[in-house]
DNA sequence: GTTACGTGCAACCCCAGGCTTGCACGTCTG
DNA sequence: CAGACGTGCAAGCCTGGGGTTGCACGTAAC
């Protein structure tokens, strides 16, 4: 539902210092150029275009053309996205935690043989 | 404030598609061992003990030894405050596309020079 | 004791991907 | 028009890290 392969490439955006950077400096001019970012960072021009090629691939960035120049601007739908993503994630270990402590504590007669493996409830894909 | 090299790990950690699978299988199984989740992984044992090793570095999972074996279990903190974080710089975006638009739209006498370079607010550390 | 199982360490292979350089094309300015 | 600037390929380099195999040690079961 919520795009499970969406979230991969976001994650797999986010994960790279030099990318966050990117988004970063083009977050804070609201809307910049590829060699306009290149300009403060230590990277060439072409490593930033890349960079940007992958974010914008992830949804993570836009781009327009104007005139003989590329206009890029953040896109904060698709990060949002996966930021309830992995909250709910999150709440679901949560979750999953209460049931094993729930169990350490119970009287339990049933040393139970080997693994802890409780056919119980499953995550949501 | 929201240990900006603790998102970067998470961030690492779970942009990994089999990695993520350790933590699906973690996560339904509630604790589980190594061999016990290389199991049902298309990888080798060691494989999976070192993706356990860099998701316990990066606070998703912890580990503690029971005899001969070593017990994992998910974390949830960690991915809670990653997903804060991950809200939070997506409603920085947001607020900073609706001053650009609202510039877009605002009858500009001045048409401004060249890049869009607005002095305004930054976006938090 | 012996056997079997699970772990931990180390060396190694291999490829994805991050970055560079070089060049050609399109677009604005004089 | 020529020149300058920004972009878009393409090829190539090289390191990181995901995966494997092999072995030695500690712990449990027999």
């Amino acid at each position: 539902m919520t795009g499970l392969d969406q979230v991969d490439e976001v994650l797999a955006a986010l994960a790279d210092p030099m990318r966050r950077r990117v988004l970063d400096g083009l977050a804070a001019r609201g809307e910049a150029t590829a060699t306009g970012l290149a300009g403060e960072l230590p990277v060439s021009r072409q490593a930033v275009v890349q960079h940007l090629s992958v974010l914008e691939k992830a949804g993570l960035v836009s781009s327009r053309r104007s005139g003989r120049e590329r206009r890029y601007r953040v896109e904060p739908q698709r990060l949002d996205a996966t930021a309830r993503w992995m909250a709910r994630v999150a709440a679901t270990w949560d979750a999953r935690l209460d049931v094993i402590r729930r169990l350490a504590e119970s009287p339990d007669p049933k040393p139970s043989p080997s693994t802890t493996a409780s056919p119980t409830a499953r995550p949501p894909r």
